[in-house]
DNA sequence: CCAATCGCCTAT
DNA sequence: TAAGATAGGCGATTGG
């Protein structure tokens, strides 16, 4: 039966079919079901030139390729076409092979042949993209087939896959569509499990689909309790698996117990109880899919977790990401977003006493786990999360799932290699091993301690991709120093490029398009009638900005396939030199400029009041404007202050908004405690007002109340994150660390470990200090764990908490002459110049 | 008391 | 192996 559909690409992967190759895309249609579909006529190759830059071909190179048509799993030469190349324009061969698993292998085969291979490390799936210039939202016609696990197998299919349809078609049925938000089902999950034992007592989990949830509870039998769990994933069919710290807790226990239940004699048995991957139960699938696409979750060595034909998106990963919490307990995150919603925390469990609670009172355990279950659904709600990440597909072009686990250099790839494509530039491999030296960065200014009035605050607009697209930067456009022309560009450090009317360069026209597409988005959301629409825009926007700014990162990177160490250098070294020359002519006008940091300046205005500044930050964007190096007026500061410290400053923001301004300052970072930064943010205000006075004796009064121990132990949190790599016997190793024992937030997490609370690598310990010194001669410092158990709070080192509040508010008054030691003593000492 | 080092976190 | 970059501040420990 013939069919038609729009619909999300969520993953992709690929089967072999006899001496065909058949791509596989799991898909969320328009109208809300899901489809398998078999895309046949896409075949694997790689490319080869002769090394060198001469451009003649051997004598012998018929023979050379005869050698080639006679490797093994080679199974079509097609007819060379001229490729750019770092070394000259030279003839590709493209070389057929039976499947894309044996391109690796005669990869090795054909260098060992002398050729220089190209093309020769895209990942299949992502051919396809490429091939036909597709993004993730696609429309396609084809066959449905029947649930008929013999038919799909002919159809080039693995068998009966868990989706609501499987279907077939060939490349040509394939097309791109507009950008939209798919219906995507995600599946949360939590496991309440035995302190004692490491057994799953019990678990929940929450599917969501176009904001409608249901909820599923599981007790008894913890075998039976997999069967189920696996078999909610296959029949809800979610697209994306999520649930708070799953990555280092639930998704590696349900692993553990499947391997601890499973029944050796039954192939089928690890499928059955953790078979969430989005293919049908069978054997291979079950040994891991010796095609890299296992039915069990998959993790490689420290990666993220894979899960064939779904995604894993860990909420406590994306909630650090978006929203940095000072803490990272999922209470702690749920009081951040939701302080009103009372009814998502109104279950409390001890879960350092698990199997006590178990016993007691198994019932409210078990809506405690549905509550965390469902609070990651909400939260990724509340951040946009999916719909950030299917933003970030559409404009990178790749699956849903690349955007959410894969990597800034795989977002470039997938525009950059589909325009090298089609303009015949060869696409190298990813440079791997080596590291480089390091290139130099941005500039900064020296800044002066002290408080300024009037400050104008400009920057340059996207300074590095308009960098390089007025010098038309591109691995395709860098030619060698001796290279003696007019037509090029030059940097300061030396690199130059052809001018685009010699050579026009692939990145900055992907630069130019993503600007185009951005300021479209921006448009798109002002005439915006409802409210769907208008979030779209602003999630595609900011989706193309991200975009942008990962270019430069990615071109200044030592192992990217399209660049070159000078690429980077010369991106970094024509902005000094930019805002250097601003500075400069700056100064020289007499214009005070009090502080930059590589695309910014801060500069005094040179008459009093609002009126003036906005007229002078705006004569000056206008004047020092110059083609592809746009400087703006962002923010007029009516006071700015540093005590001199690069990166630390503060100022009242007057225009466009009234604001407070705060770069750097403990106030800004999550291993501050509440009490420094109220204590700061009070200095700072009074500081801004010019009362220098109230501003040390604010200081001064609330240190001697630490020095008394009156202060709120829960305002003395600090909180740092910790690695470690949990064990197979549960014990934690902290040697990532060259000395663990000397760094306190790993005390803090021993302490929590033995207290029988799970650790969670990479997440942050919060922490008391109770001696600055202890017996051991180090900091001693107990875990706060007041939340999750009830324990009393530790008794806080208060003269090292006076210590170092007069520490870090000394560095800020010592500007008006009083210092970290006239904090703590409350007075000013008196100081004798005797020479 | 110091400089060197490790480690985290931030600015851009 | 897998991989966006560098500049910079600061806390704690270590070793003299």
């Amino acid at each position: 039966m013939s069919a038609e559909e729009e619909a999300c690409i969520v993953a992709a992967s690929y089967q072999s079919f006899g001496s065909k190759t058949v791509v596989e895309l799991w898909l969320r249609a328009r109208e809300g079901h899901s489809t398998l579909l078999l895309v046949h006529g896409l075949r694997p190759f790689l490319e080869i030139a002769v090394r060198g830059s001469s451009t003649d071909l051997p004598d012998d190179i018929d023979e050379r390729l005869e050698k080639v048509r006679n490797v093994k799993d080679v199974t079509l030469i097609h007819d060379p076409v001229d490729k750019w190349t770092d070394k000259g324009t030279k003839p590709h061969w493209k070389v057929e092979v039976r499947q894309p698993y044996n391109v690796p292998k005669i990869r090795e085969t054909l260098r060992g042949y002398d050729w220089k291979v190209s093309s020769a490390d895209i990942i299949f799936p992502q051919r396809l993209l490429l091939e036909l210039d597709l993004g993730p939202h696609i429309a396609w016609k084809g066959e449905l087939l029947p649930s008929d696990g013999d038919a799909i197998q002919d159809a080039g299919g693995r068998g009966l896959y868990p989706t609501n349809r499987v279907a077939r078609c060939n490349i040509e049925d394939l097309r791109s569509i507009d950008a939209f938000a798919a219906p995507l089902i995600t599946f949360s999950f939590d496991l309440e499990t035995s302190i004692e034992s490491g057994h799953i007592l019990c678990a929940a989990a929450v599917i969501q689909q176009n904001g409608k949830s249901e909820t599923h509870t599981f007790r008894g039998d913890e075998r039976k309790m997999l069967e189920d769990l696996t078999r909610l994933v296959r029949d809800s069919d979610p697209d994306i698996i999520t649930g708070y710290n799953i990555d280092n807790f639930d998704l590696p226990k349900i692993k553990e117990r499947m391997e601890e239940l499973e029944d050796g004699n039954d192939k089928l048995s690890r499928a059955i109880l953790a078979g969430w991957g989005r293919v049908p139960v069978t054997e291979e699938a079950c040994k891991g899919g010796r095609r890299g696409a296992p039915i069990i979750p998959n993790r490689q060595q420290n990666r993220k977790w894979t899960l064939t034909g779904r995604c894993v998106m860990d909420a406590w990963w994306e909630a650090r990401m978006t929203l940095r919490p000072k803490r990272e307990t999922l209470k702690f995150v749920s009081e951040l977003l939701f302080p009103d919603r009372e009814e998502l925390r109104k279950m409390d469990v001890d879960s350092s006493r698990m199997d006590e609670e178990w016993a007691a009172r198994p019932d409210v355990v078990l809506e405690y786990c549905a509550q965390d279950a469902l609070l990651p659904i909400e939260i990724l709600d509340a951040i946009s999360a999916t719909a950030r990440k299917e933003a970030l597909a559409a404009v990178g072009k790749v699956p849903l799932e690349t955007a959410i686990i894969g990597t800034t250099s795989q977002w470039v790839d997938s525009l950059v290699i589909r325009l090298a494509d089609r303009e015949n530039i060869a696409v190298p491999m990813t440079r791997r091993g080596g590291k480089s030296d390091a290139i130099t960065g941005g500039y900064v200014h020296e800044v002066k301690g002290g408080r300024e009035e009037w400050i104008a605050i400009l920057d340059f607009k996207s300074m590095y991709p308009s960098i390089m697209i007025s010098n038309n930067i591109c691995y395709t456009t860098r030619v060698d120093n001796d290279y003696t022309s007019t037509e090029v560009h030059q940097s300061p450090s030396g690199t130059k490029f052809l001018k685009k009317e010699i050579r026009e360069g692939l990145v900055p026209r992907l630069l130019e398009d993503l600007m185009g597409q951005r300021d479209h988005h921006k448009a798109m959301m002002k005439g915006a009638t409802d409210d769907s629409k208008r979030l779209f825009h602003d999630q595609m926007q900011f989706a193309v900005k991200i975009l942008m700014n990962t270019f430069y990162g990615v071109f200044a990177s030592a192992f990217y396939r399209f660049t070159h160490q000078d690429i980077g250098s010369a991106i970094t070294a024509w902005a000094r030199s930019n805002i250097k020359k601003i500075i400069s002519d700056l100064e020289e006008e007499g214009h005070p400029v009090v502080y930059s940091d590589t695309d910014s300046i801060f500069v005094s205005s040179p008459e009093e009041g609002k009126e003036a500044l906005v007229n002078f930050g705006h004569e000056l964007a206008n004047r020092f404007t110059k083609e592809g190096a746009e400087l703006e007026f962002e923010k007029g500061l009516s006071v700015f202050f540093s005590h001199g410290a690069k990166k630390r400053y503060v100022g009242r923001v007057v225009w466009p908004e009234e604001d407070l301004l705060i770069r750097g300052y403990e106030v800004r970072r999550t291993d501050s405690f509440d009490l420094l930064n109220k204590t700061m943010m009070g200095t700072f205000e009074r500081i801004l007002d010019g009362d220098e006075e109230g501003a040390y004796q604010h200081v001064i009064s609330l240190i001697r109340s630490v020095k008394a121990g009156e202060a709120d132990v829960a305002d003395l949190i600090l909180s740092r994150s910790c690695k470690g790599k949990v064990l197979k016997d549960g014990t934690v190793d902290f040697s990532v660390y060259s000395n663990p024992d000397g760094l306190p937030y790993v005390q803090a997490a021993k302490k929590r470990i033995a207290r029988g609370l799970p650790f969670t690598p990479g997440m942050k310990v919060s922490y008391i200090v109770t001696a600055a010194k202890g017996v051991d001669g180090r900091q001693t410092v107990e875990p706060w764990l007041v939340a999750e158990t009830g324990d009393a709070p530790p008794v806080p080192d208060w003269s090292f908490y006076a210590e170092r509040l007069a520490r870090a508010m000394g560095r800020i008054t010592e500007v008006y002459g009083w210092s970290k030691k006239d904090l703590l003593l409350g007075s000013r000492q008196q100081t004798f110049d005797f020479f």
